[in-house]
DNA sequence: CGTGTAAGGAATTCTGACACG
DNA sequence: CGTGTAAGGAATTCTGACACG
């Protein structure tokens, strides 16, 4: 199976203070709104926040919608609106079959 | 212009702890093959190295030949071969754009 | 050649809190 | 409400080196 570029967008793998360089955002602001439900980041084993790039995507449009005087709960609903797709379609396997193979080198 | 997806793939954004837990290789492999010139992270300011998703794969290959008992010198003339086509077609115009906003919003 | 490890230091991230408003 | 900051601690990453082979 081809690897679909739809799987990366979804994949968790971004620390936040790279996110906070590619959205411009502060940490705090991005931690914040993670309270305010607006973002759901993963964490590592060690608690380590990990993002998506869909996550940045959806961090920038936060911001817009902040500056535009909305609070964090219409933003909230608004976000609800559009469902998150598939996640995952297909990279996985990959890096599991890259894994297996590094596996069974042993 | 609409975000592509291939825009995700040549971002170099992942840190090593993160690439080695999705590829199943020692960070110290990862750095010796970057030292082999396989493969070429950006750094941070402060000197950490991100990856992309696309260094993932090239990696996932790199452990591959290994195991047929490829040497990385051998492995770097395959390499070659396959161009790493344009890097970044969009994204961070959207990027940027997310930023402007937050720079206005000043 | 390719990879493991201990070593010391530098950079990152985390949480809870005080602050302003 | 949304965001800044100082505080102390925990986790991550870096480089150069010794080791095996």
């Amino acid at each position: 199976m081809p690897l679909t570029d739809g799987s990366f967008k979804n994949k968790k793998v971004i620390s936040i203070g790279t996110v906070s360089e590619l959205t411009g955002l502060s940490e705090r602001q991005i931690r914040y709104y993670e309270s305010r439900k607006l973002i759901f980041p993963e964490r590592s084993k060690t608690g380590l926040r990990k993002y998506s790039f869909q996550d940045i995507e959806t961090l920038i449009e936060i911001a817009n919608r902040l500056e535009d005087g909305v609070w964090t709960n219409e933003i909230r609903k608004e976000l609800k609106g559009r469902k998150q797709l598939a996640k995952d379609p297909g990279f996985t396997n990959q890096l599991i079959k890259g894994q297996l193979n590094a596996q069974i080198k042993m």
